[in-house]
DNA sequence: GTTTGTTTTGACAATATAGGTCAAATATAG
DNA sequence: CTATATTTGACCTATATTGTCAAAACAAAC
């Protein structure tokens, strides 16, 4: 259940590198990655998928960290959270069959 | 599982309203409340507690109905989804419960 | 406590996305 | 064809998101 933020932090320090190595080599602002990793800010796909390569991890797991992060950010403050994200499920569900056709 | 937008629709249509007349009466400008009705543009939370008033539909229910929209919207061409879902769950839980202490 | 190296913060600019307005185009009914 | 209702699309504005940079804060070494 880790965040997007604790994943590349992780995966940075195992590494023993420096924000400012990892700006570098990535060609991202040190100040923006330290925001990632802290959830200050969110990355754009891009990006998710440029740490993906960079640290070599799963894309589809740093995507799922990363989209449910959103998800997380954008339902903690309403109610009904559990009931908004089984009926977006059912809708999803519902577009993709349609989509197909 | 109805949308916002097939829900604010049949309201309309039941009390045998024009889009004018809505348009007028909530001062919303009406192509966009068609485009509300289609799906095409998404409202913004004031909108939609401004309909919930005006059609007098529960609150909650036409916010559940907006946010899964939105979810939905944002999932529908990822991967996962399931996965995403209940990953951003157990972080709303979490985060809810942080929250409270 | 000052030097050196790292991370965090915050103000501001740039860009992207979302929402609003309006008039014209397209139905639909009579 | 006329009249009324809805939809479409181009354009504009507002808001939110992301990028840049320099300074502040933190930490370890000496």
């Amino acid at each position: 259940m880790d965040s997007f933020g604790e994943i590349i932090k992780r995966f940075r320090e195992s590494n023993g590198l420096f924000l400012r190595q990892v700006a570098a080599k990535m060609d991202i602002d040190q100040a923006i990655i330290s925001k990632f990793e802290r959830g200050e800010r969110k990355p754009t796909k891009e990006q998710v998928q440029k740490f993906a390569r960079f640290y070599k991890i799963e894309e589809e797991k740093l995507m799922i960290a990363w989209l449910s992060d959103k998800v997380a950010y954008e339902l903690v403050e309403e109610k009904n959270h559990y009931k908004i994200l089984s009926v977006a499920e059912q809708k999803i569900r519902f577009l993709k069959i349609k989509k197909k056709v």
